[in-house]
DNA sequence: AAATAAAATTGTAATAATTACAGAATTGAA
DNA sequence: TTCAATTCTGTAATTATTACAATTTTATTT
């Protein structure tokens, strides 16, 4: 399936800028902000605007074809892979990794008798990756 | 313990907005954002400045006192409860609760074994919360 | 194919959260 | 009491995000 029948399975009418946003976080697990994206497609789409890279990410996580990440402080990421995983920001470099997600039927369980209702379930650790602790061993 | 000896024991030098401050933290679970705390303290020292609040729950993270949350995507809330724990916000009123969290220790081998080194543990869900649930029904 | 309506995109301006910074106030030590 | 260091304050600057009106594109109707 391509991009441009990916987007219509969403329920997203198909448009340049659209498919070029879609089509960058599918081909990315960068888990990119919007700096990012708009930066790497301003080349081919010389017109385009970081309002519609703001209005076109909106419009995704609403229709449930991407996740909006808050692990960042600084600002938002974007992730276009919607299955269930956890993820790991490395406190040196900033890059997010994904990782497995294991969901606890218990927890879940003891929040369903209480009465929540559990829409989405949110997992990441922060820490070192292995490439950022290679580099600082290096470095004594 | 009192407030005063409890900064201290985070090797925190006690002043009147540090104490006032984190007195709120530990007194109120709400999961406050800089301006709920600035407005709730605002009677007591009509000279804090908002500044400070910033500058003190940095203050408080960096020591490990209290948490930052970024589970809301409009602003950062505070924790003063740094034991271990998820939380849960409801997409209806906004509130974030607390929550058991009970850490798998298999995923935490497999980041382990993949060489990534893990210092913080988030977990968070989203939904509705009971009360929510409740005032929705009834309108119907 | 031309005219029209609807939707999407753009760029600028406004908003809101956060940070930088310099001066004032407070604290602690000599 | 004096001096130095620290903390606090208020304003200005920065940054991410949103609002909005004008323009462009797309789809529909005639």
């Amino acid at each position: 399936m391509n991009v441009y029948e990916y987007l219509l399975s969403y329920d997203i009418k198909p448009s340049v800028q659209r498919i070029a946003i879609m089509d960058y976080l599918l081909k990315h697990h960068t888990h990119p902000c919007i700096d990012e994206i708009y930066i790497a497609l301003h080349d081919d789409i010389p017109t385009l605007s970081k309002t519609t890279v703001y209005n076109t990410l909106k419009l995704f996580v609403e229709h449930g074809a991407a996740k909006m990440l808050t692990i960042d402080e600084r600002n938002a990421c974007f992730d276009g892979d919607t299955s269930a995983h956890a993820h790991f920001q490395c406190k040196c470099c900033g890059r997010i990794f994904d990782m497995p997600m294991h969901i606890n039927e218990n927890e879940m369980n003891e929040m369903t008798e209480k009465g929540f209702s559990v829409e989405e379930v949110h997992s990441y650790y922060k820490g070192v990756c292995p490439e950022c602790r290679k580099n600082n061993s290096d470095k004594n």
